[in-house]
DNA sequence: CACCAGGCCCTAT
DNA sequence: ATAGGGCATGGT
């Protein structure tokens, strides 16, 4: 669901999705499924900041979201008309939004806006200093080495990232289960373990 | 008990 | 420019 995305996206900054889940819960319990973005954004940020409890952060990511659906209600709440909006474009007016950043506006453009744009996330990160001991600091940076690598298909960015979240999750923890990883033998990291 | 989780903003050097 | 602190719940 689109709008459920558009939500857990800010929801999910540095937090589980566990808990963001039971965030949007409440949320649909609250106020159904159809519309949810326009009721709450005529909820006020006090009642918002209580339904988004499990999230943590709450106060905090209750204004975040209410900047972001007052965003959205220029729009009439309507996705498609933002799907319209050039890509580029898009992205600089979410990011001008406060309380959303990169990673938060390339998940909207990606899983809720169908757009092919590369997400980096601190997995993706990791991954890339485990594996291949590169080390970008610069998100952007990150971000047009995939594109410039892979052609701009919405799935595939769709798959790449989920695989990438995947594989880190499992593997490229705090403390590296190397031992049980399918990359190990071309694995950076896994080579200085030994 | 300590540490972590799919960030972001603000402030102080 | 960039490092550091604050935000907060629930799971391991």
């Amino acid at each position: 669901m689109p709008e459920e995305i558009i939500i857990g996206a800010v929801l999910t900054q540095n937090t589980n999705w566990k808990n963001v889940s039971r965030a949007i819960e409440n949320l649909k319990k609250a106020l159904g499924e159809n519309d949810i973005l326009r009721k709450a954004e005529a909820l006020s940020t006090e009642k918002l900041a209580e339904l988004i409890r499990p999230a943590g952060f709450f106060n905090l990511k209750a204004k975040r979201l209410k900047a972001l659906l007052a965003f959205l209600k220029a729009y009439d709440f309507d996705l498609n008309r933002l799907k319209s909006v050039p890509t580029d474009a898009l992205r600089k007016s979410l990011l001008e939004v406060k309380g959303v950043g990169k990673e938060t506006a390339d998940s909207i453009l990606l899983y809720a806006l169908d757009k092919p744009v590369f997400v980096v996330d601190s997995y993706t990160k990791r991954l890339l200093k485990r594996l291949f001991n590169i080390d970008l600091q610069g998100y952007d940076e990150i971000k047009n080495l995939f594109e410039s690598e892979y052609p701009p298909d919405l799935a595939l960015y769709q798959e790449l990232h989920g695989l990438i979240v995947e594989h880190a999750k499992r593997y490229c923890v705090k403390r590296p289960k190397c031992d049980e990883c399918p990359l190990q033998e071309n694995c950076y990291y896994a080579s200085q373990l030994k």
